[in-house]
DNA sequence: GTCTATAGAAGGATAGAC
DNA sequence: GTCTATCCTTCTATAGAC
């Protein structure tokens, strides 16, 4: 039985970084939403803050794919499997209050310029990402260069929604995002089809 | 003659603000790289952090968008104009090392479950950008509703690419971005023509 | 309007008993 | 592995001399 403390540390900040960031969350604010004693943090995460940061964008990054990727699978076709997660992403972000958007996004943007490490870690989350979602368009008889652009393409789309909607409070512009998305995928399968 | 202590504490904030964030920049820091005295802050900003925060978050929109509007202004037309403004954010990127990248959205993301008071600086900042672009493309014969869901998708790819080249530390997000970018204005140009 | 000093809280991190 | 106490730094903010 694996230890419960370790992952309720790591559940807790993910769900901190996801609202307040990295720098926002502070280690004190872990262990008591955690229930834990603040000497266990040090004893499962020796590193320390970056150790534990790193480790829960690498969790969350795989938690929020696992979650898209089943969204999508569960569709009849890709089309519609973009289309209902962008609908599923409006839904939670009103009912969070906005605040559950993309769990890596705020500490992505924080950490670019101040950690490697932790740079390292949320760019090899977007590139699990891109690389995901290249497999799905490819599956769906894309070309595979196109299929990268794409998948890159449909996450600006829907990083630059969640900013606009949490700043907003308003679901607008995932909305939009949803039908540029669509659009997109539309284009790219219908070149396919010509073939 | 206007007081340069102000300005020079805007300015370094603002340049602070966009690689570090609003929590990860400290009063002290902007003090001692401003040259600035600390009672000097307080002084042009009784409201503390959190007025110099929007403050600088209204003043960085601003002259962002204006910055962005010079070069679509430059251009022979919008979609040539909309494609230099991505090909030089990319440019940006790689000369800064991936650290100037857009001025508000970290601290965006940060503030949005923090502080009403500095997200809504950041909605407003968002907004007025959605609407200069939506009169640019309202002014090449896009219709006007048309024209806002083109205006919100390029920021969002814009912002969405801003995010994926800090983290990756790769212009490559951008350069799909402008593809992606004038593809959907050449379509919504298109549509217009054909009345 | 400029500048210094300092308060008071919160930050990350460590030591050591149990 | 768990838990407490504590260190040192940094943070925002204020007071008050000049």
């Amino acid at each position: 039985m694996p230890t419960p403390t370790k992952d309720r540390i790591l559940d807790v900040t993910a769900e901190l970084f996801r609202r307040y960031g990295y720098t926002g969350t502070g280690l004190k604010q872990i262990v008591a939403e955690a229930n834990a004693p603040f000497g266990s943090l040090y004893h499962h995460f020796p590193g320390g803050k970056q150790e534990l940061g790193a480790e829960v964008i690498r969790r969350s990054g795989q938690m929020y794919f696992e979650l898209i990727a089943t969204i999508v699978l569960a569709a009849p076709d890709v089309l519609t499997g973009i289309a209902d997660a962008f609908t599923g992403a409006a839904v939670v972000l009103r009912e969070t209050d906005y605040a559950d958007a993309c769990p890596i996004a705020t500490v992505a943007l924080e950490v670019a310029s101040t950690s490697e490490p932790l740079r390292e870690a949320t760019a090899q989350v977007f590139e699990s990402w891109i690389r995901g979602l290249t497999e799905a368009f490819v599956g769906a008889g894309v070309e595979r260069d196109a299929a990268r652009r794409l998948a890159i393409s449909i996450i600006e789309i829907l990083e630059g929604a969640f900013l606009l909607c949490r700043a907003a409070k308003s679901t607008e512009a995932m909305e939009v995002a949803g039908e540029t998305a669509t659009a997109a995928v539309r284009a790219a399968l219908a070149g396919t089809a010509r073939d």
